[in-house]
RNA sequence: GCUGGUGUAGCACAGUCGGUAGUGCAGUUGAUUCGUAAUCAACAGGUCGAAAGUUCGAGUCUUUUCACCAGCUCCA
């Protein structure tokens, strides 16, 4: 037969192993060939080819090939477990990004003591170097076989008619299993479980909560060193604890959880951030207002919110003879405003901005510090346009997301256009030409627009379709920053009209959009990327100054006022009875961008002696010099 | 909310077998007036997250509770 390995064509006997089809054709085999990649799908070594396969071999730089290699780990742990803890039923332990996990239904708590038995235990199994050996059985004894796996059966049963039902054997360990895995235990040199949570089964909150073990492996020790290396290093990004450090926000049980206070630092960053996008808005024609925190349920129950969200509001409160909520949201306050007056197709589109205060009854589990609290503040905005001009409307928000992205240096994005699930009729309003409609006109803009994206089902807001723009934190899980939403619903719902050039009344299309999406969560993000080292525009303190003694405090202060002048207006003098290196320590450790030294000789000649934040020691330089390089940063927001 | 873990001074952490709480940095005061990441000294700082219990005695053991952390679920 011939087939194709690695994009060339050999010709070989008939009925081999994708494996012994790559040795009879006479390629070098060496450990690092992981799995097989065959037409396209990852598969064992050991599998058949035919004539006229694809194929090729996978190591573990491949995706396939790290898969393989890590999906076979998790079976090794799967082993482990049910030879410590035999009683414990297995689900299922699929390989991951960096890793792989394994969800056990088991009495035994995995606690960390726990984890390291596994490990050993682990090693001995990889040393044993068993085989990785496929079988398949009809249903009825593949049922048989898993009797005392409750949950394999399950999955058994689940399994679509004429589906081959397919179990890898490793030694004295057997599971259900689609593979593909590597020939033998052996090769897994290099793991390390990493932690134990919790995970429901199926993914759903309603179902027992079961134990998942995460893990990761690598074929070199250095490599797993490295990573774990780097995890180490990714914890010190985390934005609570440089919040803290830097005196950027603080939370207070006396507050309450999820209730962030920004201090000064931190506030002074918040106010650039708001400043920055709401003259960004002006200049792309946003008028903006201000609404109160709470509205009335009635107001909630217009547009839907209470139907969907009650349970993740703030419990209503009685106040005369009417029930208030704190608000989770503004779309419903910007309607009325809508409402409030008469509206022509000449005038539209209107488009209100707010930086709006919200109150979310987030689940406890999942406040974050400011990425997710129960108060944050949004970067909202409403625009009501005709349906004609949602495209242009929906690509002048593109470029708002992109040239504030530009601004921010955030390059690492994902955009994804989430619809809903057409099955789910009780999260997303109920009208399907409404949602046709709608998820139509948002792809036919994203395409037009020329939009790399990928859809998800079921991410859509109750009331329409968005773009979100989501990225991946240095920790942690993605998360939205972006989002713009299609909105053939509310402006029915609170009965918006506007006039159209026949003189008929029509209803306007809403787009809901969120540049920063929430500042809270985008100062969080800011955070985690420059690990508190704001570039200049951004710096809570741009400047320090630092007179070496008593004497060069009166020039220090110069300085400063000097830099005010030129609108690098957040400096600070330090005139502390301390020595210079201390200062300076001092003031590196809190992330300040430049640090100007002033002795005697800077007093005598004018100059600063300038120190940079990421460069060390720039040299002396005269003042003006200085006062028109920071202008020029902070002009273009050099970072 | 669920499962597991962690709470000791402003911060980072010790505290053994249950015997009445310590180190470093930060802080305060004094001295020092100094050239590119920590001057010296003294002082002060704690209901050991909170409550109840066991005990002659609890930071340590038990229970409850609160907060935080990891993940899951959720995120209009």
């Amino acid at each position: 037969m011939k087939i194709t390995i690695n994009e060339i064509v050999y010709e070989v006997a008939d009925g081999l192993s994708a494996y012994d089809a790559a040795k009879a054709a006479g390629i070098a085999l060496s450990r690092d060939i992981l799995a097989a990649e065959i037409n396209g799908k990852t598969s064992d070594l050991t599998s058949p080819v035919k004539d006229g396969d694809v194929v090729k071999l996978l190591t573990f730089e491949d995706e396939g090939g790290a898969h393989t290699f890590r999906h076979t780990a998790s079976h090794v742990l799967a082993a482990a477990v049910k030879r410590l803890y035999p009683e414990t039923k297995l689900t299922i332990g699929p390989a991951i990004e960096n890793g792989f996990y394994y969800d056990f239904d088991s009495e035994t708590a995995f606690t960390a003591d726990v984890l390291e038995k596994l490990e050993a235990e682990m090693k001995k199994i990889v040393k044993e170097n068993a085989k990785m050996e496929r079988f398949t059985l009809p249903r009825a004894e593949a049922v048989e076989f898993m009797k005392n796996e409750p949950y394999k059966v399950e999955l058994i049963n689940d399994l679509p008619e004429g589906e081959e039902i397919s179990f890898y054997r490793m030694g004295d360990f057997t599971d259900l299993c689609a593979g593909p895995h590597l020939f033998s235990t052996g090769a897994i040199k290099a793991f390390k479980l990493t932690a134990c949570n919790s995970a429901y089964w199926h993914g759903d909150s309603k179902n027992k909560a079961l134990q998942r073990i995460y893990g990761t492996a690598f074929p070199k020790k250095e490599d797993l060193d490295a990573y774990l290396q780097k995890l180490e290093e990714a914890k010190l990004r985390d934005h609570r604890k440089i919040g803290k450090d830097l005196q950027l926000f603080m939370t207070d049980d006396l507050v309450g959880r999820g209730m962030p206070m920004f201090l000064p630092k931190g506030y002074t960053l918040w106010r650039i951030l708001e400043n920055y996008i709401r003259d960004k808005e002006i200049a792309s024609g946003y008028q903006h207002v201000l609404t109160p925190c709470v509205g009335t349920v009635e107001l909630y129950k217009t547009s839907g919110h209470w139907e969907h969200y009650q349970n993740n509001m703030f419990p209503a409160m009685n106040v005369d003879e009417e029930t208030y909520v704190l608000r989770p949201m503004n779309c419903p306050h910007h309607m009325r405003i809508y409402a409030n007056s008469r509206h022509s197709y000449r005038n539209l589109p209107v488009r209100i901005g707010e930086i709006a205060h919200d109150f979310r009854y987030e689940a406890s589990g999942t406040l974050k510090g400011i990425e997710r609290g129960r108060h944050f503040c949004q970067n909202d905005a409403h625009l009501f346009v005709t349906p004609e001009q949602i495209k242009d409307e929906f690509a002048k928000v593109v470029d708002l997301i992109f040239t504030t992205y530009k601004d921010f240096g955030i390059t690492d994005y994902r955009m994804v256009l989430s619809l809903r699930d057409p099955a789910d009729k009780v999260k997303y309003h109920d009208d399907d030409e409404m949602w046709n409609t709608a998820e139509n006109a948002l792809r036919d803009v994203l395409n037009s627009l020329g939009l790399k994206y990928t859809e998800e089902i079921g991410e859509a807001a109750f009331y329409g379709p968005k773009l979100d723009v989501n990225v991946k934190p240095a920790v942690g899980a993605e998360y939205t920053l972006s989002t713009c939403q299609l909105d053939f619903c509310l402006p029915a719902k609170f009965n918006l009209t506007y006039i159209d050039k026949e003189g008929k009344e029509r209803t306007p299309v809403v787009l809901h959009r969120a540049i920063l999406g929430s500042l809270d969560r985008f100062m969080a993000y800011l955070i985690e990327e420059t690990m508190g080292a704001f570039p200049l525009w951004l710096s809570p303190v741009q400047v320090e100054v630092l007179p070496i003694s008593d004497d060069h405090v009166e020039y220090a202060n110069k300085v400063k006022d000097a830099l005010a002048a030129a609108g690098i207006n957040r400096v600070e003098v330090d005139d502390r009875n301390e020595k210079i290196g201390y200062k300076i320590r001092e003031a590196q450790l809190e992330k300040v961008p430049y640090m100007l030294i002033i002795g005697a000789k800077e007093v005598e000649e004018g100059t600063v002696s300038v120190r940079s934040r990421r460069d060390g020691e720039l040299g002396s330089m005269k003042l003006d010099e200085f006062v028109a390089k920071a202008v020029k940063e902070v002009e273009t927001k050099e970072r």
